[in-house]
DNA sequence: CAAAAAAAATGACCTTTATCAGGTTTGTTA
DNA sequence: TAACAAACCTGATAAAGGTCATTTTTTTTG
């Protein structure tokens, strides 16, 4: 899927930029961002960072999809977030000072860039655009997640896994929704078993389409019905 | 409780501030903060922002408490946050350019104080340091509520409470915790009835004690063996 | 390509927790 | 302080959803 040309990518070139927080970079600051960073491929199920490590750095998605995640008493992981190109991964432990609270890891092969904890810090400290744009997406990720622990107390899993669906197909864009059963139970909060059940209800009503792995909207107007939106 | 003399605060002399963001300003720097607020006085149950309107600058929170939250599809109130003294509220707004996703109103008599949009986002240009401990403080949230996230996901009705207590007894600091039993419900994620009756239970365990509405934490080790912390 | 491992699916069961309905206590205000 | 409203509490009931055990399918790997 991935090839060779893409495992070294420059950020004048790179596609997935211009929707980051780096879009509005001008050629010099690009150029210089490139010389500071980074680039690495992943395989699926490699971990960029795990709970309470020391970040060195943030990670920016050229290619692939990473979970964000946190492990409750048992292990049992809950996704938080998933992240797709363009967006940059683990710069909250950059301003916090303290070891990752939480961890990620790719959910396919990825194409993954790597800028230095002091190169980002000093860009952030120079660069007021960036700021501003690093300040707004702290700042619409803390509102996302008010929302996401309001949906947890009071939406039912099958209004849960409605609403999951039609963000993940915001996620996936033009590609089939692609994550292991018990990934997709763990970014709704419920049990594998519960999750596929409910699956098979939304096949049966029509609104989606399973082929093997991979989930199909058939009614996204549906699904956000169900899911109290 | 509250004294007339609180009524209008100097910034000087405030002590929430000291614990506040506003913290290490220096004699100037704290002058001009303080000309450049106005301070009001709230009875309970009073608003200071609704979810949906437009920021027009941050709280300050000088004596009282506060509860932050967002309402779900049938109006149902979730706390997402309880502020206290010297915490400033809705600064997450002040920055992501919409309007607010989130209410705020006050949980007892409280002094707040107010700072204007263009006065507080021009300090935080100005002053690397306020600008720093935002940053921080934004990350810190954000690294609890995928906390909360994950609890609301995987922990039982009455570990949550259990865990809600321990955070509870923390910002009630001396005093104890007063909230109505929705209120404490909304917090918690459940039914007002389940959370009277898990309340009984805990006090059949003796890991609390009740004063009428008011709650006294008899046994905090308890109550976080119970939450699994 | 066969064998093993991982993931997906199904069934039975049972606990947790929400809901509804009613009764009591506490707090507020005329 | 009487009357009203709000908050609190209790009981009965039902359903949502978790757990465990087992089978089937898909994927991975030697």
């Amino acid at each position: 899927m991935l090839e060779k040309s893409h495992r070294h990518v420059n950020c004048d070139t790179c596609g997935a930029r211009k929707s980051s927080l780096f879009g509005n970079f001008c050629d010099s600051e690009t150029s210089d961002l490139s010389e500071h960073k980074t680039c690495n491929f992943y395989k699926k199920n490699q971990p960029l960072f795990i709970e309470g490590s020391n970040p060195r750095g943030v990670f920016c998605i050229n290619e692939g999809k990473v979970k964000v995640f946190t492990r409750g008493e048992e292990g049992k992981e809950q996704i938080i977030h998933i992240s797709k190109p363009g967006e940059i991964v683990g710069f909250r432990a950059m301003f916090s000072g303290e070891p990752y609270k939480v961890a990620a890891s790719t959910l396919e092969e990825c194409n993954i860039c790597f800028i230095n904890k002091d190169d980002f810090l000093n860009m952030v400290d120079t660069n007021p655009t960036l700021r501003n744009g690093i300040m707004k997406e702290l700042s619409k990720e803390l509102a996302d997640r008010a929302t996401f622990i309001t949906n947890m107390a009071q939406k039912s899993v099958r209004e849960r896994l409605a609403f999951s669906l039609v963000i993940l197909d915001d996620i996936y864009d033009q590609e089939m929704i692609n994550l292991t059963r018990e990934d997709l139970a763990n970014f709704v909060g419920t049990a594998t078993e519960t999750l596929i059940r409910l699956l098979k209800d939304f096949k049966d009503d029509e609104l989606i389409e399973t082929h093997t792995r991979k989930i199909e909207i058939l009614d996204k107007e549906g699904l956000m019905l169900v899911a109290g939106m």
